[in-house]
DNA sequence: TAATGGATGTTCT
DNA sequence: GAACATCCATTAT
């Protein structure tokens, strides 16, 4: 059986390149030999020295050491007292980037996610970076995991985004001049970022 | 419906 | 000691 997992070359190039590629693109999960998975309808871009908004801004440091490493891996980190938030890393070895996954369109596995959540509803489940670690189980554990070669965690081809939207990026305060979140336009599992912003600028 | 602030802990200055 | 790639309940309109 032909594996649909996607290759490393696809994460090696420009990081908002291959943030907005990712959008349609399938996240699995696999706990105990069950797969929780759905499609990415959320992302955000973050590169290196010329980016303030990113970790890798000031250089590289025990925290953000895997950005500047091989593309295709995970970069998880605890932020704000209380929530993961999962990356992917991108550019070629050395150069720092990585890809924010925001928020996950639930597919396959939703019970798994609601009993991680609690009883909410569907389109909020994993709508949210500490959201969708949360629901998808995803600790600092998986820091550093391959998603190229790894069986519990890695990325499918999944089906065609319908339109792709771009805004600044949520919750920074520098680097409000870049637009490098993208969504998939119209989908109602997008989380809102801020309270009242315009979704479709 | 929109704005505000508290919980909570790691990382870096 | 300050800042932080968040979330959600509470308060005010």
């Amino acid at each position: 059986m032909k594996r649909s997992v996607i290759p490393r070359e696809f994460f090696c190039r420009y990081t908002p390149e291959v943030a907005s590629d990712l959008v349609g693109c399938r996240l699995v999960r696999v706990i105990r030999g069950r797969r929780i998975s759905g499609i990415v309808v959320e992302t955000e871009a973050y590169r290196g020295p010329k980016d303030p908004a990113s970790h890798a801004y000031r250089g590289k440091t025990s925290r953000n050491g895997v950005m500047f490493g091989p593309p295709g891996h995970a970069y998880v980190y605890f932020t704000m007292g209380m929530h993961f938030c999962l990356n992917v890393t991108t550019e070629p070895t050395g150069t720092p980037g990585a890809v924010l996954l925001r928020a996950i369109e639930p597919e396959e596995g939703i019970a798994v996610m609601v009993k991680n959540r609690g009883p909410i509803a569907v389109d909020r489940l994993a709508s949210g970076p500490g959201n969708l670690t949360k629901a998808l189980g995803i600790g600092k554990e998986l820091d550093g995991e391959d998603l190229v070669m790894s069986d519990r965690i890695f990325l499918e081809h999944g089906r065609m985004a319908r339109e792709i939207g771009t805004s600044p990026r949520v919750g920074v305060s520098a680097g409000r001049s870049t637009r490098w979140r993208f969504f998939e336009r119209g989908n109602r599992f997008v989380s809102r970022g801020r309270p009242s912003s315009p979704q479709n600028p």
